[in-house]
DNA sequence: TTGGGG
């Protein structure tokens, strides 16, 4: 028995009031208002609209038409939009008018003037329970059976159709003012609601190519006693670079690889209430706009974006050669300004850093250096504490390294201390001095400094506006200051690493 | 009423 074979037998059926399901093909020529059947290949999650209904829009196939099948508006108030679980499904419309637009035929729904539906799982063997309708009765006839059983049946052995996009890309593609981009939805975060800032986070695989930096500002006035103190992923208190990361039991769950790009509504939050994607879903996000801040790549889901559903077959992911810990944009094999000890230990992502499951650690790095404090390279070495029995005799004073580096790679930012012997090592030939008092020192420091946080300089000598760090190996340890709160004051040091510069 | 693959 064949498709329409099914409608018209409907129309035959029974007694009461009777619905003729239109093959797509016919429903496209139709006047007037028409019913169907049809499987859902593309999907929008509903929007607000300037009136006072949302918009839902998704592409509706059938055996009749399933290249590209036929574009449908539903508008309805929120609370009515069909919500959609997955691509595949059914959905049965009553009442629905077919136009023209742009020479295609586009079909509107309106809940408001008489449409309805019922919304059903695609898959073979589900039940015939509708998993919405939009009204508390609907008709239910043996054929409906019949056609559902029928185009799940289809549906398990044809492949959706989905349009693609020009503007798609990977998070490493992000380039262009505006684009597209299929992604999971790693953690939605509230933690901003009382200003209703929301923050999601999504992740496919790929790394962000890094950008350009600001130079950075003469700012000295930190304490060096709170520094270390402060718990380095207190996002929303970091000075000059911001470390913005979610709270570090959510990064935990995080995949070790692969940039996490913020997404940032600048949409009054109500009313994204009913499109907001859920933590695990892939979703595919059109028209997101693009900014830059801190020389890290956000995301703006502005009026004009959309979140669509993606088919649930869709897999990512990287495939992990001997340099998935690499960088996608880093030379390999890695060139470095650096050279660590431990040479043979493989590379660990800041993420894997930050979420370790021991507080003390040691780890490997290929990261960038994109600030230091103190920004001054003569407030680099601080004087050693002098001890009581010491005072008044003698001996001048000692010095020691005191920086800490802001370091980054594709995966995360966490703030680094370069100490003492480790910064002796560090600064490779310049041991710690009176940096006031030696002038030439602190020349040959900054230049080593400079090439570290990637200073260009323009013809007449000035440095540019924009700066671009290299890539550098480092070994990093993990340790915290606090017996009593381990994690919460975990910090890290930098060592075994020389820059010859 | 509303919007529509930029």
């Amino acid at each position: 028995m064949s498709l329409s074979d099914i409608h018209t037998w409907s129309a035959q059926a029974g007694g009461r009031e009777q619905y003729e399901y239109l093959p797509l093909r016919e429903a496209v020529w139709r006047e007037g208002e028409v019913h169907f059947y049809g499987a859902i290949s593309e999907y929008e999650k509903p929007k607000p609209t300037r009136g006072s209904d949302f918009l839902c829009t998704m592409t509706v196939v059938d055996m009749s038409l399933d290249d590209p099948g036929l574009r449908l508006h539903v508008f309805a108030p929120e609370a009515k939009c069909p919500i959609v679980k997955s691509l595949g499904d059914i959905i049965r419309f009553h009442r629905v008018k077919v136009s023209n637009y742009k020479d295609s035929p586009q079909a509107v729904a309106n809940l408001n003037k008489g449409s309805s539906f019922i919304l059903l799982d695609g898959k073979n063997g589900n039940s015939y329970k509708a998993y919405q309708k939009s009204h508390p009765t609907f008709t239910f006839e043996h054929h409906d059976l019949l056609t559902i059983e029928h185009m799940r049946k289809w549906i398990s052995a044809h492949p959706l159709v989905t349009r693609t996009s020009d503007y798609l890309v990977q998070i490493r593609g992000i380039k262009e003012n505006y684009f597209d981009l299929c992604c999971k939805i790693l953690y939605v975060d509230d933690r901003y609601l009382p200003q209703r800032v929301t923050i999601i986070y999504v992740w496919d695989g790929t790394d962000a190519t890094p950008r350009t930096l600001p130079v950075l500002q003469e700012e000295d006035s930190l304490d060096w006693a709170t520094l270390e103190n402060r718990a380095p992923l207190d996002t929303l208190e970091a000075k000059q670079i911001p470390l913005p990361l979610p709270p570090r039991d959510v990064l935990c769950d995080f995949p070790p690889i692969g940039t996490i790009l913020p997404i940032i509504p600048v949409v009054p939050v109500d009313s994204l209430s009913g499109q907001m994607p859920q933590r695990g879903d892939w979703v595919k996000f059109r028209n997101l706009a693009v900014r830059t801040h801190a020389g890290m790549v956000e995301a703006l889901l502005t009026r004009e974006s959309k979140i669509s559903l993606l088919s649930t077959d869709t897999q990512l992911e990287r495939i992990l050669s001997e340099y998935g810990r690499l960088p996608q944009s880093s030379a390999k094999p890695p060139q470095s300004l650096t050279v660590t000890d431990f040479e043979n230990v493989q590379f660990s992502t800041l993420r894997e850093v930050l979420t370790h499951e021991k507080v003390t650690y040691k780890f490997r790095c290929l990261v960038r250096v994109i600030s230091t404090f103190p920004t001054q390279v003569c407030n680099f070495c601080v004087p050693l504490p002098v001890s009581e029995d010491k005072v008044g005799t003698e001996s001048s004073p000692g010095f020691v390294y005191g920086v800490r580096f802001t370091l980054e790679d594709p995966t995360g930012r966490l703030h680094a201390f370069v100490f003492g012997e480790d910064g002796a090592k560090f600064f490779n030939g310049h041991p710690a001095a009176d940096l006031y008092s030696d002038s030439s020192l602190v020349g040959a420091l900054e230049r080593k400094v400079q090439k570290l946080l990637g200073y260009k300089y323009l013809e007449d000598g000035r440095p540019a506006l924009e700066r671009d760090p290299p890539w550098i190996k480092v070994c990093l340890k993990s340790y915290y200051t606090d017996e009593s709160k381990k994690w919460e004051s975990r910090c890290y040091r930098v060592f075994g690493t020389t820059f010859p510069g």
